[in-house]
RNA sequence: CGGGCUAUAGCGCAGUCUGGUAGCGCGUUCGUCUGGGGGACGAGAGGCCGCAGGUUCGAAUCCUGCUAGCCCGACCA
């Protein structure tokens, strides 16, 4: 993309509404407009990362065995008298009666209508274990939100809902889900701690939130250093053996990690002192498994071998899209702007050049363009005629993990600067090894997809 | 929902106390110069001063009501 024909509406002052680092960066480097209190619309760039983020999960949820579906964001209020939630919900639930005086809801999640779908056409035990998910936009009109898309009222999320025939199968799937979680979050760069949780309203009997650990979190936290040294890496999963899914969630939850919801402080002390931590997180994902309560109550079964009637089993686990990106940002920035890991970043690569208008610089830049276009990357290309303190300042903001820099006196030695947003490493070399450099950087992310 | 605060140009703000032609910085448009970390000079554009009512010869300013947004708390993925 070339700056001067994008929408970059970037701001050199931070807007007064926002407090905390994330929000003040997402209005700043252009990627939100704020539309009504805790409601917000994605512009260009902030839309890219969101789409980035979403493509992570849906190759994670696909690997994992996982169907990507899709329901409606407002839904009868029928299905949810009939689960019980239509009054248990409360004022977090927003409410719409359409022009026949029928009661609507805009859905916070969507069990009920998830499971209305399976008992309608679901009825052997032949057809589990059965997992669908959709990533849709939800709303809970908050009472007070904050943190820009970190507690909005509407947000984007990944719900799933397994189901499965026994107990057993349906903790399996509760681990399959940990484990697919782990390595969406590692593919964006970010750690994110499986910590056991309080179920809250959604109900259930073992539920782990995940969460990023950052000055800024809204959840206090209390865990073992131990557990930061995990990393799944490259391991490779195989998502149908029980086994290594459970050693995988053993290996992940064993150490102690709990939100100030769960905390124990008999269980804290006795972690040795010097591994002790009390830190603050910010939760940007959440599995249950919560057995019969919603097949029962509208009465999801499937016949079983031997001829009975069986409720299934039902987990559901959720990944906060929009807030992933404040979360994102919370955990990777400088005082100069974002630093966006290479797995979401809106574009993969800034190209500055600091003399536009010049023959050897227009013309490199050019160049570096089109095969960087070629090699399937997405570059940012800052044509405009900006002073080059203005363009550093500008890639810096917006954050991309790097820059290659053209201007006429690195050109008159045959070479351009290749510089890492995150550590500032420039270093020089031709404008071909700047492009075979990039595109070995994205390499194995472009292999994933 | 309790407590506090704000609303004036795209953004950040002054002006309100003490009523009298709407201001500053940034951004933006045009021109010239400049050209490796938000550059300089010159000339412009841009405002129902949140909305409604009242007081007054006259209201951004005083009074009443409303709306929207922000902060702290409680609550929450």
């Amino acid at each position: 993309m070339r700056l001067s024909r994008y929408f970059l509406p970037i701001l050199k002052e931070t807007p007064a509404e926002a407090q905390i680092i994330s929000h003040r960066l997402m209005l700043r480097a252009g990627l939100i407009k704020q539309a009504s209190a805790g409601i917000y619309s994605w512009l260009p760039t902030g839309f890219k990362v969101l789409r980035k983020i979403e493509d992570i999960i849906h190759a994670e949820q696909i690997r994992a065995g996982h169907h990507p579906m899709l329901m409606p964001t407002i839904q009868s209020a029928d299905l949810w008298r009939e689960s019980g939630r239509y009054d248990a919900y409360g004022a977090e639930m927003l409410r719409i009666r359409d022009r026949h005086d029928r009661d609507m809801i805009y859905t916070p999640t969507a069990e009920e209508l998830i499971t209305d779908i399976f008992r309608s056409h679901v009825t052997s035990y032949r057809d589990l274990p059965l997992t669908v998910y959709q990533i849709q936009w939800k709303f809970r009109d908050e009472m007070r939100p904050r943190f820009g898309v970190m507690r909005g009222r509407e947000f984007y999320m990944k719900d799933g809902y397994s189901f499965d025939l026994t107990r057993e199968d349906a903790l399996h799937a509760y681990n399959r889900h940990l484990v697919s979680y782990l390595r969406t979050y590692e593919r964006m760069g970010l750690q994110a701690i499986p910590m056991r949780a309080d179920s809250g309203p959604i109900g259930g009997d073992d539920t782990h939130e995940f969460l990023v650990l950052a000055d800024t979190g809204e959840s206090e936290v209390f865990y073992d250093s131990a557990i930061t040294d995990l990393t799944l890496g490259d391991r490779d999963i195989n998502y149908s053996s029980t086994g290594q899914c459970r050693r995988v969630m053993e290996q992940f939850t064993s150490l102690y990690a709990r939100t100030d919801e769960t905390h124990d402080e008999a269980l804290f002390n006795a972690i040795p002192e010097e591994r002790r931590r009390t830190a603050r997180g910010i939760e940007v994902g959440q599995i249950f498994y919560f057995g019969t309560q919603y097949s029962d109550a509208l009465s999801a079964k499937v016949q079983t071998s031997d001829g009975s009637q069986a409720a299934v089993h039902m987990g559901s686990h959720g990944i906060g899209v929009s807030r992933l990106v404040g979360a994102i940002i919370e955990a990777n920035h400088d005082d100069k702007g974002i630093i966006w890991p290479e797995g979401v970043t809106p574009f993969h690569v800034g190209i500055v050049n600091l003399k536009q208008g010049n023959g050897a610089a227009d013309a490199t830049c050019e160049a570096l363009y089109r095969q960087l276009t070629g090699h399937g990357l997405d570059p940012l290309y800052d044509d405009t005629n900006e002073q080059a303190g203005a363009k550093f300042a500008t890639m810096d903001l917006i954050g991309l993990p790097w820059r290659i820099t053209v201007g006429p006196r690195g050109l008159k030695n045959g070479v351009v600067e290749l510089t890492s947003r995150r550590s500032g490493v420039c270093v020089e070399l031709t404008s071909a090894d700047a492009v075979a450099r990039v595109a070995e950087i994205y390499a194995p992310q472009g292999m994933e997809k």
